[in-house]
DNA sequence: GATGAATGAGTATTCATTCAT
DNA sequence: TATGAATGAATACTCATTCAT
């Protein structure tokens, strides 16, 4: 009746981790709540100033029961940057394998525009949560939202057989840094003089000369 | 290191100005060792876990006279970053403009370096407060480091009269985007495959070719 | 002997309502305690040198409880008044309407003796605290005891037809001045020259005389 | 040159007394422009909100100046209301005299009416003082306006002899609260259904009735 | 004498977390 | 299991008072 116990992922603290797995509906549904309240709730007044008791009084269930999911306040607000994130990979790895034959020119299009998407969308917990609390950046290192879909890049540069493969993380990094901070700041400031194509086209264009080896020289 | 006085910035809700501009010696002396008493605190704990007894005791005076001098333990944050990022914008505008007759590679190449520089050395500062406190940012959006350092990036479009002026705001969109957020990366993360000068070099690369137009086509 | 639940005073600003009504047995002991500590506290200390600290300590509960019931100090305050007044009101209207039918002379002194046993069974409460704590007076002004009270009085003066209504609350101005501060007085100074029935004998003699118009040619 | 030591009034605790008396122009012209400081700033923010900071600040002197004339902020209080007592008891004391010769009905109208002014002048320090602060009304019992003002009221039952002198102090007792309560609240309230001239009018029979005899029986 | 910088005990209030019911 | 009352360490900020200059 207890549910199963979580077998401890691979070294996390333990007050980070879920308390169980919901295995009932009425467990997961509670779960749910829990995420959904945190988010409207840090929505309305920020990363600061959201807590526990009102994240528990928004879901509608008592501190109580919301500490049996979750050991402290901090682990909710990390599974659910990993709930969020992992969602957001999954789909990015998608978009990624459906444009693996098409020209490099429109599969970067294509992979750019899902990721201002996936931005757009969840732009509290892709952008926003990993700047702001930074312990949730450090304790997401490696399931963080950047660091899954690395993978994606990395194929493009499997593709193009000039670079040397031990450059290929230095290469990552620029093409990384460049296209994320273009999107993120894009739509956080959403500036007037910037249509989203543009933005689209520009950052493509860059990734594009930078893989066709223009910017490397 | 404060240099000239600052007039009284004037729209700024109370609680975030200073209180009173320290007049004597040692009210000079418990400012200094205020705000070095924060930065050695916020090094160590991070931005939260830090606050205004911890400040003072470290900073060898009471509570009571950091209140004397900040109205709230915000305006202290606060006037520590001003104290840095116009220093720093300063520096780069001398940079800058010492800068202006020489050809495009070399001078990209010079103020990039300074940036790097004012990077690694106020990193806390420049870099790690406007993106965890986003109280300062918002309060500072005028005089963030970023904005006092636009004016630099600007002259360059001047120089290139090829570009529509209309589409000036975008160009800088581009370059301040791709430009601060390699430097910030690569200050962060410190990666063991990258090198400052190849970074330097990288990011003049793409600032040079946008400028010349090959990017923008 | 706190009776019927207030049915949450429309207009009152947030910080001095109550914070929850407590519906366990435990809350509601909590809450008794608390006001108790408050009288003792008071009693033993004057207004100023008391707080939420020390009140919670005597009580035997944590601070943190008893600002799970209330949002501000002042409003233990308030609410610890209101209570009583309210009740000692209640008492009030009871012996005034019981001797709705005897002579006046009979009448008077039976409410200015029930008035008198409620100043010095709540002296604390209904003298010391609306002078000393002008805050709680502004903010109960309309459910003050004199308020609450001033029903009592009217009373009298609908059976005295000799009265022009238009003038009736000059009347009451009086009486209620007199009255009220003859006995406020006495109870305070509690002075060895003076007996309890000789106060409440020459009180009901000023306001028979009153009532009966000798004084108001 | 440090002025002549202030001979210990009788018995008043060293913490309420004057530092030293002013003797030198400047020092006068100090301490009153710390009464007038006093008195601007508790009739805009109450009695609390009030300190020693903010005063001297207004009074344009510094706190050490401050505290070379008043040992602690209570002193302050206390200076200032003794001054406007001691000047008011002058003025009623002058008025009593001046109409001793008088038939009753008159000189009581003419002293309640010098009364009522005084009140009027100085509803800050002769009303709300006394009772939103209690430490005051507690170290000025003997020097209290109620109290230097008795012997008026005194001087009337003299003049009456049918009264047993063994009573004069529960006498004084009815018609001081009566007379004082009276006058107070008319001050403070200012009800608009009650003129200046009603009350001086209601307040002199009722004391005259009483001295009188008619209400005594 | 005058100044105002420094002091630090003291106050209200919050919030993650526990645990008896 | 669910509840929500209780906990108490922690934090920002104030203000009467002192004392070196």
């Amino acid at each position: 009746m207890t549910g199963a116990r979580k077998p401890a992922k691979r070294g996390r603290p333990s007050h980070l981790s879920r308390r169980k797995t919901p295995t009932q509906q009425r467990a997961h549904a509670t779960v749910e709540s829990i995420f959904q309240a945190t988010e409207e709730l840090i929505r309305a007044r920020g990363f600061s100033n959201v807590g526990t008791r009102a994240i528990a009084e928004r879901a509608g269930v008592s501190v109580g029961s919301l500490y049996q999911y979750f050991p402290t306040y901090e682990s909710v607000l990390l599974a659910w940057y990993e709930n969020v994130a992992a969602a957001a990979a999954r789909t990015m790895k998608l978009a990624t394998v459906s444009v693996l034959d098409k020209p490099l020119h429109e599969s970067v299009q294509v992979t750019v525009t899902a990721l201002l998407d996936l931005f757009e969308e969840h732009e509290l917990v892709l952008i926003r949560m990993p700047s702001e609390v930074p312990e949730i950046a450090r304790a997401t290192s490696a399931t963080s939202f950047e660091c899954l879909n690395r993978g994606a890049i990395r194929i493009y540069f499997a593709q193009h057989h000039e670079f040397d493969p031990k450059d290929t993380d230095r290469h990552i990094f620029f093409i990384e840094s460049t296209l994320m901070s273009v999107l993120r700041r894009y739509v956080t400031e959403k500036p007037r003089y910037l249509t989203r194509s543009a933005v689209i086209a520009q950052v493509g264009r860059f990734i594009t000369a930078y893989l066709e080896g223009s910017l490397t020289v």
